[in-house]
DNA sequence: CATGATCGTGTAAACGTCAACACGCTCGTT
DNA sequence: AACGAGCGTGTTGACGTTTACACGATCATG
C-alpha cells in the first residue's frame, strides 16, 4: 500500500467543497476554521468532519489577501552551514512557534545580491516580519530594500542606518581580555584573523585588538591584522601567511567560527604544536575547541539566546508595539583552556 | 539619514497604483511584470519607471491565487544545527535558484508533530514542491500528509510507502568495510552507536555491522549495538556506557555526525587515548575528523551532491515529468586515518 | 479604397478566503 | 400575544493578480 504524490498537482479541496460536503455555506466553514464562537456545536462537528474527510487546509494565499497577514517570519542568514546562525534560528523558533508563526530560513551565502532577492521575495510573500543578518553593512541596495519592507525587521549584530530593533553581541571587551592575557604571558606579536570591517563584529574585534595593545603602550603592526572575509579558506590562508612570514606572531586569534576551523587546520598542516609552538584562540565554536587536543581557548556567545531575544523584539512589534528602535546587547565569554602559554623564544 | 521600518505596516503599492502612476491600465502593468512581449517599448519604459519609483513588488498571494504556483520549495530537515542537512540544502539551492525557485528551510527538531505541521503549512502556502528528510519512517500521520500534498515531493534517505522520488545514501557497505578492517586488525568486540532503526541509515548500518561479523563467522553481541537516537547526548551516553561496561569494546563506531561529536567527547572525558586505548571511527563530519589529533577515520558522503540530485529530481517533476518514482543511490567513502590500530590487550 | 490582419491596450471575470451585513428563527419579557 | 434581543447561518463584496476577450488604430494587400 503506497500513497500517491501526483506530479500533475492534485487540486486541493477548497472551502466551497467543504461547505457542500457539510451542507452549510462557506461563511460557516470559514467561521469554524477561524474558531469563531458563533457556530452551533452540531454544525461545527459536521464541518470539522467534512474538513478531516477532505483533508482541507485553508489556502494561505487567499487568506493572506484578505487578512494581510501570513503568520510567516523570514530568517535571513549569511550561511546555512554555519552552526552559529543555525543556533540563532533555533532560538528564534522557540519563541515564535508558540505564537503560531512559522520561521523560514534562507541563506544568502554572503551575497548582497541574494540578500536583496530575499528581501523582495519576503515582501512579495507578505511575510509578517524578518530577522536578518546582513553580510555587508555598506550594501546600500540591501538597506534601501529593508526600508521598503513595511513590516518589522530585527537586525542581528550589524550597524545599519535603519530604524529597526537590533540585537548586538559584545566583541570588543572579550578580544581585549584575551589579548591582555596573551600580553601578560609575554607575547608581543599576536596575529588576528577575523571578518571584514564592513560588519560590526570585524570592526569591533579589530578595535578591541588595537585598544589592548595601545593600552599596554605597544605599537600595532598592521601586518598582523587580517580582517577581510569570513570563511574557513580565508582563515587558513591568512594563518598560513602569518605563520610563514619573516617575523611571525607567537599567538593567533582566529575570531569567527569558520575562520577558527580554517586557522586550526593551517596550524596543523604546518606541523606546529599548540601551545608550545604557537598559542591559539578560537571563537564561536566551543564544541570544537573542547574536542581537539589540547582544548582550545575560545570566545563564546550564546547564540540561542540571541535568537530568543531577536524573536522577542520582533514579537513585540508584531503585537503592535510602537516605540523607537530598541537595542539589546548580549555578552561574550572567554572560555580559558590550555591552548595559550608563554611564547617559547623570548 | 536612516530608513524607516514602520511596525504599523506601510501598505505596499499595488498594480493599480503603478497603473495610475504610469497612466495605463492594470492589464498593461501586469503584462510588463510578466514580461509579455505584447507591450509597446515606450509604454514598457513608462511602466518600469513607475514600478521603480513606487518600489512595486507584485503580491505573491494574489499571483499564487491566479496562477497556482508560488515558485517556492519547502525544505524539511530534522535539525538546522546539523551541518549534514545544511549542506544538502546548499546543494539543492544551487540547482533550484537558477530556475527561479526560492528554497525555504524548516527544522522539525526531529519531532513528527512538527513535520506534520510543516507539511500542512507547505500545503496551505501552495508550495510548488518539497524536499523532506523525515525523522521517523513509522510516523503514519506524516506519511498520510505527504500523500495529500498534491505537489512533487522528494524524500531523502528514507524508506516510506509513498510514491515519491528518493535519494539514498549508501551505508551498509561502508560499515562493512570499516568493521572488516577492524576485525583484520584483531578487534573482536566492536561497539556501534548510531541512529534509530526507524530510519534507513540506522537500519542499514546495523545490518552492515551484523553482516560483517557473520561473514567472519563471529557471534553478534547485541549489547554492543546502540541504535536509538541521533544526538550528541545520546552518542556520549552510549559510548560512556559501552566503555565502562564489564566487557568493553576495543573499538567504537560512532555513525552519525552528532553521535560522532558526543562519542568523541565521551572518549576524551574518560581520558582514553585514540588509538592506543580505543580505536575510533566517526561519520559525516570529515572536517572534525581531520582537526583533532590524531585524525579520525570517518565514513563520509557528499551531502551537497545529495542536495543537487534531490533538486534535480524535483525539477524534473516541476517541469511535468510523469513517470514512476525514481531512486538514486549515492556512495559513501571511508576516509582512513590514524584513529584505528590493533587492540592492546589481546 | 475597402478589407482584414496585426498590434497595443483596456475591461472584466475569476482565483479562495474573510467579514460585514442581512435575515429568519427562538426565546424571554411585558 | 406582541415585540425585541440575540443567535446561527447565508450572501456578498472585496483583496491584487492574470488572462481571455474586446476594441480601436495602423498597415499591408488586392
Amino acid at each position: 500500500m503506497s500513497v500517491k504524490t501526483p506530479a500533475g498537482g492534485r487540486r486541493q479541496p477548497t472551502i466551497h467543497e467543504v461547505a457542500a460536503s457539510a451542507g452549510v455555506s462557506i461563511g460557516t466553514v470559514s467561521r469554524v476554521a477561524g474558531e469563531s464562537p458563533r457556530v452551533a456545536p452540531e454544525t461545527r462537528a459536521r464541518v470539522l468532519a467534512a474538513m478531516a474527510e477532505l483533508g482541507y487546509q485553508p489556502n494561505a494565499a487567499a487568506r493572506a489577501m484578505r487578512t494581510n497577514q501570513t503568520k510567516t517570519i523570514g530568517f535571513l542568514i549569511p550561511d546555512m552551514t554555519n552552526q552559529v546562525f543555525a543556533r540563532v534560528a533555533q532560538g528564534a523558533e522557540t519563541v515564535l512557534a508558540p505564537e503560531g508563526y512559522m520561521l523560514f530560513a534562507f541563506s544568502s551565502n554572503r551575497s548582497p545580491a541574494r540578500e536583496v532577492a530575499f528581501l523582495q521575495a519576503a515582501r512579495q510573500r507578505q511575510m509578517d516580519g524578518l530577522i536578518v543578518t546582513l553580510s555587508d553593512e555598506t550594501a546600500t541596495a540591501t538597506i534601501e530594500e529593508i526600508g521598503r519592507m513595511g513590516v518589522p525587521v530585527v537586525v542581528l549584530d550589524r550597524e545599519v542606518p535603519v530604524e529597526a530593533d537590533v540585537v548586538y553581541s559584545e566583541h570588543m571587551q572579550s578580544i581585549e581580555t584575551v589579548v591582555g592575557q596573551l600580553l601578560e604571558l609575554g607575547h608581543r606579536r599576536i596575529g588576528l584573523v577575523t571578518a571584514s570591517q564592513n560588519i560590526r563584529p570585524g570592526r569591533d574585534r579589530v578595535a578591541g585588538f588595537r585598544r589592548a595593545l595601545e593600552r599596554a603602550g605597544l605599537p600595532v603592526d598592521d601586518w598582523l591584522i587580517r580582517a577581510n572575509r569570513q570563511s574557513a579558506e580565508y582563515g587558513a590562508a591568512e594563518t598560513h601567511d602569518l605563520l610563514t612570514g619573516a617575523n611571525p606572531p607567537t599567538a593567533i586569534l582566529a575570531a569567527g567560527s569558520d575562520i577558527f576551523y580554517g586557522a586550526l587546520r593551517a596550524v596543523r598542516l604546518l606541523g606546529l604544536t599548540i601551545p608550545d609552538d604557537i598559542s591559539f584562540v578560537g571563537a564561536d565554536d566551543p564544541l570544537l575547541g573542547d574536542l581537539v587536543y589540547p582544548p582550545i581557548t575560545v570566545i563564546d556567545r550564546d547564540m540561542v539566546e540571541v535568537g530568543r531575544q531577536a524573536a522577542g523584539l520582533l514579537l513585540d512589534r508584531l503585537r503592535g508595539l510602537d516605540m523607537p528602535p530598541r537595542r539589546i546587547m548580549l555578552g561574550s565569554n572567554v572560555l580559558l583552556r590550555r591552548s595559550i602559554a608563554a611564547p617559547r623564544h623570548r
